[in-house]
DNA sequence: TGCGGCGGGATTATCGATAATCCATAATCC
DNA sequence: GGATTATGGATTATCGATAATCCCGCCGCA
């Protein structure tokens, strides 16, 4: 079927995880493999591979011989996630210092580009940020383990959602990430967690 | 092709964990998917499906027309799964208490079934029992995302592993099972989590 | 009426074959 | 001789079709 830069199991894999995030496919949607196979003109085969992989992530689940649907996220189950998510966090803040330079350049920048999205009222591309920030320290543990801990809670898919439906407090958000950024640049972990913590 | 209690794909994975497991296939094994398929008498697809599953949970890597070999756990990385593991277990074990009657008679039975096990110089049974107790515990925090990212370090898996390769000093492990037991029951959380840091 | 077995339609799981891609080796050119 | 490009074999990615399973509504029957 002509030039794939990438194969068709991950080009659906991202059409469907961007239906998702934009609300097109609500939680509890159905989605069926033929049906998705005739639309992207595909077979049926990189269908359910992408959507065993959206599986895997938790962004879907399925039954045997019963179909795959969208997973809602349930305020339970959010405020569960927040909960690791704070312990691998402050867990790495502590593991990240003394940090290398560029990182906390990095971690500047980032901050810098909420401030940009702020002054823009771009919220979509502020939250983003924010969560490359927090993906960032922790990177910087230098865990794999716990960046893939991380990566499983999907924040930058629910991120995106969470954007769009609740109001935060977006501009101390960033005071606190500030904050962050110093108490990492000062040596001190443990302020640093303490300011992950707050947020 | 006849009957299946459970889909194909669901026991080809099994025997590939089963044979990674028991060594028949080292780190590095290439796995051919042809191959695999005609030795099982079935097609390629499940056979493919297993294997993105065993990527997904870390136990082989693949590479876009290149295949799929198993991934061996290099040290480092099981320091750092240790790493999370003990963040996870203590903050669990923080929030487990107070416990139900039930959760600590189950974990007694599992310390229980440790010392069988090792009287019967059982060193893999032994293995698997004490990894039932922390998860246990993990799933007495009541979060299952702690559950899920304690889940995705395959520690069951790597139990059966270890258990084969370094000798541990198994007596011990079992008396600190009992103090946790013990520091749970007693509604300390603090010294439980202490219990399983030793560990 | 209410209940349990039985097609029919829809959907998933699997099959067998084809297309696309990679790797190593051989052939070609300078 | 060394580098570079064809070519063949092996392997993965995808296809189109079939088998297996589930769900729902219909029927007979008490």
């Amino acid at each position: 079927m002509g030039l794939h830069r990438s194969c068709m199991r991950d080009r659906i894999r991202g059409a469907l995880v961007e239906r998702i995030i934009n609300g097109e496919y609500p939680p509890g949607t159905r989605l069926k493999e033929l049906a998705l196979a005739r639309e992207f003109n595909v077979s049926q085969a990189p269908v359910r591979e992408a959507l065993r992989e959206l599986e895997a992530v938790g962004l879907v689940e399925s039954e045997r011989y019963r179909g795959t649907r969208v997973r809602g996220i349930d305020r339970a189950e959010l405020a569960q996630a927040y909960e690791l998510r704070e312990l691998i966090e402050t867990a790495a803040a502590l593991r990240a210092v003394p940090c290398r330079a560029e990182d906390l350049a990095a971690l500047e920048q980032l901050v810098a580009g909420m401030e940009r999205a702020f002054a823009a009222g771009e919220t979509v591309e502020l939250c983003l940020h924010g969560m490359r920030f927090h993906r960032r320290i922790v990177e910087m543990s230098d865990n794999a383990m716990f960046l893939r801990a991380w990566d499983s809670l999907t924040w930058d898919v629910r991120a995106r959602i969470v954007a769009l439906v609740v109001g935060q407090d977006l501009r101390q958000a960033i005071v606190d990430k500030r904050a962050v950024c110093a108490a990492l640049r000062a040596g001190d972990g443990e302020a640093a967690a303490n300011g992950l913590r707050a947020i």
